[in-house]
DNA sequence: TATGATTGGTCAACATAGCTGACATAATTG
DNA sequence: CAATTATGTCAGCTATGTTGACCAATCATA
């Protein structure tokens, strides 16, 4: 009957020793840990599932209808994002293997949505951007996830996603926060 | 060099045409609608990428020293949740087809991870739920990704929780929303 | 009771997107 | 010149999703 296998009771906390080793509970919120429930901790985690899957559902949809997938749109937008990128950047950003990245960059060439300029400082990288096909294509696509992040956002108002994004850059591994906060200077921590 | 290709100038906000016809924008929030700014939803796509990717990078890890994946995992984090679900009820969650769960959920009760029981209403049902073995593997895959979560929530106070769980649950698809509505009745929306 | 719907499993075949390892080429750097 | 770097490519493997067809057991009902 109850999703919880945790010993009938309620609201059991983390034992405090699995809180790892970081900050001993800011004082603030209603009530100082109160969200710290298992509970609340098991909907977090059910949240990003679902939530993430929702959000790339559209794209997915419109991206399966042109033969192009999930790996294909994060090119797209990577190299969107940032014209001019050599392959490297963008394995850094992914963080797949070269040969992975290979297969689905070279379709982006050969379909006409991706172009490549060789460097001019090292005539090894090859630069990229999008065609105007490609442009096309990330535009309709970020403005999909785009305007779903406009509702969500304007439903919710401007303290709850600074929430979301405090909340969100928390999770990031140590690394990625560094690296993105560098791109994000003025809000993400 | 500017990672936008939004025609220079600044902060240049999305058309408010392309923000799916919901509310006008709430006037909460320190500047009225200052956070659906182009760059500020695109920081909201990037974070959702990396931050999920890092929230199941450990739990990937710890799954593949034992032959599993991330199939795997959803499997068994919700038969956890809910001991006793039919596999409709999984696949209704997973909304994957019966095929990729068939394969994954048979490979976990060939391992002993998950055990099923035949339905006393309804006989034809396989009633699913976890082994100690699978118990014990669930506890450990859940417990990483709550300290993390609890980490993440310390860090940032119940405020900002609050925030992150309004957003998140906004950016659902509206029936997904409606289902988890009914599990966490208390503070989702 | 016979019929049809539901629950679940299975087989074959396929696609996408990750991975490894090995190797090649060209350019840069020391 | 030698070492390193940036990039590409080939072969093969794995995990996880897909479709379509088909089967068996059980349930619900006309």
């Amino acid at each position: 009957m109850s999703p919880e296998n945790t010993p009938k009771g309620n609201v059991p906390r983390v034992k405090s020793a699995s809180i790892s080793g970081s900050a001993p509970q800011s004082s603030s919120g209603p009530l100082k840990g109160l969200y710290l429930r298992k509970q609340d901790l098991r909907r977090g985690i059910e949240l990003m599932f679902f939530a993430y899957r929702d959000f790339t559902g559209e794209a997915d949809q419109m991206l399966s209808n042109l033969g192009l997938g999930r790996a294909h749109h994060r090119v797209i937008y990577f190299v969107g994002r940032q014209p001019g990128m050599s392959v490297s950047d963008l394995l850094a950003i992914l963080k797949i293997t070269k040969q992975s990245l290979s297969r689905v960059l070279s379709h982006l060439i050969n379909t006409g949505y991706i172009q490549q300029t060789q460097g001019a400082r090292d005539k090894r990288q090859r630069l990229l951007s999008l065609t105007k096909k490609g442009e096309a294509l990330e535009a309709k696509l970020t403005d999909l996830q785009c305007r779903r992040f406009a509702a969500a956002y304007s439903a919710r108002g401007g303290a709850a996603v600074d929430g979301f994004v405090k909340v969100l850059s928390s999770l990031l591994d140590d690394e990625i926060r560094a690296d993105l906060r560098q791109q994000y200077p003025d809000h993400i921590d």
